[in-house]
DNA sequence: TATGAATGAGCCTTCATTCAT
DNA sequence: CATGAATGAAGGCTCATTCAT
């Protein structure tokens, strides 16, 4: 017997627009140069309909970020299936943050440009806390890697890190491909030269 | 006969006052979260009176990040000052990257934090283009390191710019000091073991 | 034969209960403060259910406001059943007319705290018209009495009538009872010493 | 030498507008149902303009209210000047009650229409307290009142300020002037006949 | 009958900006 | 130079109401 996929009530589709509504009017413009109407709009619905689906703009907000994060970590444990050499793992999952990156994926950008240090206490604790899984993750793929003793996986960790969010501001979707790139990136710190 | 120092006139002091009050208070809370009143207020001036020093907000915030490349820049250049050995210069170069994200320098983090992306054409324009000096200096520093022929100095010098901008994420003021951290950043990223 | 009681088919129970809850969320609001949710709320409907019993916010409040003064209306005439006394006619008619303020009763307090002048044109003829009836039983109660033929009975009736509307004011469900405050009051005016 | 008036400011006299337009709509429709929009209109302000005096429509509704009972009391004292008499001073009392609510003086009705129990408990402890000078004065003048030993001096007090609220439900400026009404209600409850 | 979902007008408030003084 | 006062557009949010199901 089969399992029945949760019927998409009118409620969940309206709702999974203005999701993607306002994961693309904050990516672009950010979230407090963001106005309900312009996510409305963007979805093709009235002002005061979004109010139906989420009760405020900071409760819409940390929605499009949990479904950020979300798809960014979805994305690396795809990659990483079947893989289990640990250079190739993180490899893998670089390539994936990367391609969440690529133009058209709106909810990625959000994630990467919101600092939560500059919403209220409130907010900051929820965006931090959503991002923590995906840390976790890299944490660990770091903590498996055969790096030499006297290397210091935190700072090697937070150069990765840095390096692939960085990628945001100058990466264009022309030529050389994201998995090229998070090769290229992994081997400068593996200290091997790239193939 | 001796240079005068420029003349501390009243305007002066007050441009000063406002400027320092407008990069405090967008590197805090962002530049569209940030309201002329607050600006004013953090100045100990009227809303209004900022209108005689700066034509607009928009202006006032290309000033200050103007101001903001310019301290990195400076901060920067005073590093270099007498050192020879590339590598030796570039981790001296980090090391001030990393001092003005040090509390207290406001100026650096609104450089960082605020992305031309999200400004108009024109603005972005004139972002973009206030940043390229200090870009300018780490492409420079770079392309003077004898790294290994094979070794893609482009991603090289992407990541680490990636690792310096993204310490203002995790950076708190609190034990390890800012040059250790550069020197370790820079010796990952040069096969070599940190000290 | 006996008579059978009005079957109570679900839509007269919703009506009534959606009756009680705008009564409540009147008294204790206000009628521009009061929202359909509210009331759906309190009535435990959803707000669009409501318009199955009324057909506007206006024309529910007239249903209220219409119960409210024959509550007060039955209350009063069944006080006076069996009474001919005019003094104590008009005694137990002010007590009737405290009752209904006692807590607990949030008819009364629209009838008393919702002004027809604030309303529309319309909205307010039918308020007063509904408040006639009960003001007639007064007016008819007071040309009973027994008064010297110096007293002017309009100013009267119109000083009781303002007593007795004051005591939503001031009066809270301790001590005193009603009786003893409605023949107080009726006594002042009677020149009378109260018992 | 004379006390120089303070110079009326423009501000002031801004204030002034307001607070006066705020009293004319709130009488006519209630706190609720009055929007600041209204209100700068009836002021011939824009809607901004009145929060460069007013912070919020609450604090301006406090103004009002202030104002109100400030005036209803500055015309009972007038009234009360030079009169010695204890009858004569709570017939003056209530005709300048009935006074203020004559048309046209907005405050007064204001005062009398907005009760706190709808209000936040903040806004109705002030409410209440903006009040209470008023009913203390109301309350000496009938502490002093040759009553009879068996009367109930607090009852004859709220019996006689609920004659005199009751007012603003059914006083017309047609006709009887506020002071034969005034003496009126007096007597009848003073056990005298109006003369 | 009742509900889920949408509507669009309207509310309180804030904002960048202006300008006479 | 600086301010007090005003502007008017726009922002987040709420509301009475509607209607297909």
């Amino acid at each position: 017997m089969t399992k029945h996929p949760p019927k998409p009530s009118k409620a969940r589709v309206s709702r999974q627009q203005i999701l993607d509504a306002a994961a693309k009017c904050i990516a672009l413009k950010g979230y407090d140069a963001t106005t309900m109407r312009e996510i409305a709009g963007t979805a093709k619905f009235l002002p005061g309909s979004i109010y139906y689906h989420f009760s405020s703009k900071s409760e819409l907000f940390l929605a499009v970020n949990k479904e950020a994060t979300k798809q960014i970590i979805d994305r690396v444990l795809l990659n990483l299936q079947g893989k289990t050499d640990p250079w190739e793992r993180i490899k893998k999952a670089c390539t994936a943050y990367l391609e969440c990156l690529s133009e058209g994926n709106y909810y990625a950008l959000v994630a990467l440009t919101e600092f939560p240090r500059r919403r209220s206490t409130e907010m900051a604790k929820s965006l931090v806390q959503q991002r923590e899984e995906l840390e976790g993750i890299f944490r660990e793929l770091v903590d498996d890697l055969p790096l030499e003793r006297s290397i210091n996986r935190k700072y090697w960790r937070l150069s990765l890190l840095g390096t692939l969010a960085w990628a945001m501001i100058w990466y264009k979707n022309e030529g050389d491909d994201v998995e090229h790139i998070a090769t290229t990136f992994v081997d400068l710190l593996a200290h091997k030269t790239s193939s």
